[in-house]
DNA sequence: AATTTGTTGTAGGAATTTCCTACAAATGTG
DNA sequence: CACATTTGTAGGAAATTCCTACAACAAATT
């Protein structure tokens, strides 16, 4: 519990643009995050720490100048209090988990998780707790998110299916005929059941999974 | 203009979960862009090309199975009509472009550029066209966006600051002292003449380009 | 079997947001 | 100076989100 009600301030260091933009817009989704600050290498990530005084720091393992573990002790040396994820190229193993956790880091994610775990991991982080989630799970289907499927009723389903593919709202309600404010209600209940909260995960989810009808 | 009114139907090959997820949730927040199929292997891709009839294939230049190139090339005496955007690991030479354009790939993009710089060759190459953008440029500071922030009256940038630092909108109308609508206003314009559609894009852009007083 | 409890199909209300339009005052430009 | 554009301001309509309701049905419990 301690006190978590301050938003988390997160520092991210990636060494690829394209990736690090794509992460970021994910996670500014969340409006508990305020970014502090963000590098592609590791020497400015040091340098910098002292005035973002970010709470989490999200580094990659393989960076140009230096690995992420040695910029993680760094780090932690200056910053005891901060809580690093590491992101691996690869699932690690139990030996270097260990080497990690040793080293203070927190949590591992390596690159071939589903994001939502990167997510999930690090707002388990947040206030200082250590987390080995599935770290030995190299490309789960999602965990969890595939039995919320069968959470859904059949009627939200078809509705699923039908949101997912891009039918506006109230095509919905004709084809069905029922009201628009029933399809919006269908749509909360959804995305409550799945947990998503934007349309690019419920499409990505009913493509992955149950790409019932496609055309 | 040929017959560009269709959606484009995407295919993408990417290796690392992680990095496929998050550039995924990106480019599903645009309407007219169809998943058609995703795969992490070159090999799976070409077996599944047939079935999923893609417009355009993105893919990595270094699969683990095997390299872009190879791939594109294979996937190309299949469809010819395919439009490819190879996702390089670096800026890649002059010459280096030369082959992939040869080899019939209609565009590159490497990790190191922005994620606006995709998107916007993503939309380039959809009917066909050869795109060859800023291939040169290694970490463009997202080219016209920059000169896009003068672009903001005095007002709106204030608006842009706030909405950035995710002041809601009631404050800000208290702040200023004029009515929600009219901040409601600002905003629409803000985000017109910057060209964003959500959130964290302005966020991030206010905070790499002009953090002006940051808490 | 009867009662309690949870789920599903349906929808309304309030608040917020988006999209589009308007319009007078300020600014710029030929 | 006259015309064009931008800026500050806000209203209307439609869409969306969040929350609540409620009857019908299913499942579990006594």
């Amino acid at each position: 519990m301690s006190q978590s009600n301050r938003k988390l301030r997160l520092y991210v260091t990636i060494g690829q643009r394209l990736f690090r933009d794509s992460l970021l817009f994910q996670l500014l989704l969340h409006s508990d995050i305020d970014l502090v600050g963000e590098s592609e290498s590791g020497i400015d990530t040091l340098n910098r720490l002292e005035s973002a005084k970010p709470g989490v720091l999200i580094i990659e393992e393989n960076l140009l100048d230096n690995d992420g573990l040695t910029i993680a002790e760094n780090a932690l040396s200056m910053h005891p209090t901060l809580s690093i994820l590491l992101i691996s190229d690869t699932p690690v193993s139990a030996s270097r988990l260990g080497i990690y956790l040793e080293a203070g880091i927190k949590a591992v994610v390596s690159k071939h998780q589903p994001i939502q775990d990167l997510v999930k991991t690090l707002f388990c982080i947040r206030n200082g707790q250590v987390y080995v989630g599935a770290w030995n799970k190299p490309d789960t289907p999602s965990q969890g998110l595939v039995n919320a499927y069968h959470a859904l009723s059949g009627r939200e389903r078809e509705v699923a299916q039908m949101i997912a593919s891009r039918t506006p709202i109230k095509e919905i309600a004709a084809q069905l005929g029922v009201s628009c404010k029933t399809v919006h209600s269908y749509k909360d209940r959804i995305f409550i059941k799945l947990g998503f909260e934007r349309l690019p995960e419920l499409i990505l989810f009913m493509k992955r999974h149950h790409n019932g009808a496609a055309a």
